[in-house]
DNA sequence: TATTGTTATACTCTATAACTATA
DNA sequence: TATAGTTATAGAGTATAACAATA
């Protein structure tokens, strides 16, 4: 298994990526639907990290609780699965999220080997901001898009994701 | 500085993601923008990886190359900003390039402490068919896209990471 | 003084493989 | 035998800080 992150994006302190450096050729980069990609994706992270900073929350965090939120009992090889990481990773991923107090593991009733992954009350309450925050963040960065322009936006996307997304 | 890999997207053995998992719900983050971009960044960098594997190119490495390509006597540090990265880190990409036999440092006239990067000829001959597997790659990761949708895409993208972009 | 390239060091995130306890 | 969660280990990539040479 194993999905993805891209380890030569800019992953670290998010600050000032410049898309597009004055006086500079890209040549063919500017032509490719991956490289506008990856463009919007490093300005996007870094404007999330820094948005998120209070709650000390990655989109890769963000993403566990809220499919945690919205799936009872979730197992942590599904979580794995769904983000696309290897199931080593999703443990000290729960154990991160476990920390700070926002995910708990409850023991599976059918299957003892198992833990249904949970959030606590301070998770449901502390997700309920992270979530605004996060929308706010998602509104700034769509914010030279129409209505329209957006929807259209995440359409394409959907269609580059392949057939299943 | 700094920029940005994105340190929680999938780096490791792109292989296989799926943007959404059956029977799972995503709630929110299938109306957000930039969760849409996110999931597109994984299956891109994916497929990127898997097919310039022959090369060993990673999208950052065909970044430099192609930048270096199009922008005589590019010094490190601007290679570094160009793709959000620390100098330090630059310096191991280009000796990583350097390492290939695709990049070499030449002395500048003007500043004796800086260099001037440039292709080797081996470096020139096999970006040119580096860049047309890339330009393949991108081809199809667009294939669900009628051409006037791709450059709709790249629009949007280009106003999402901003206004210099 | 400031900047260029470099090095040393440490941090984060990831994967593979092996282990345990179940199934 | 196969699977769930875990742990140990290693690798890739990044950053910060300091340094010598030069501006």
């Amino acid at each position: 298994m194993s999905a993805h992150a891209d380890p030569d994006l800019p992953a670290g302190p998010a600050d000032d990526f410049d898309p597009h450096v004055p006086g500079i050729e890209y040549g063919v980069l500017d032509t490719l639907v991956g490289y506008s990609v990856r463009r919007a994706q490093i300005v996007i992270y870094e404007d999330f990290v820094l948005t998120l900073a209070p709650w000390n929350i990655t989109p890769q965090r963000f993403s566990a609780l809220t499919v945690i939120s919205r799936n009872d009992h979730l197992k942590l090889t599904q979580l794995a699965r769904i983000l696309g990481i290897a199931r080593s990773g999703a443990v000290l991923l729960v154990d991160a999220l476990a920390a700070m107090g926002y995910v708990e593991r409850q023991p599976s009733v059918e299957d003892r080997r198992a833990y249904g992954l949970a959030l606590t009350p301070k998770g449901v309450a502390d997700l309920k901001a992270i979530t605004e925050a996060v929308c706010e963040h998602d509104r700034r960065m769509a914010s030279g898009l129409s209505a329209d322009e957006a929807r259209q936006l995440t359409r394409l996307l959907r269609l580059v994701a392949g057939p299943r997304a």
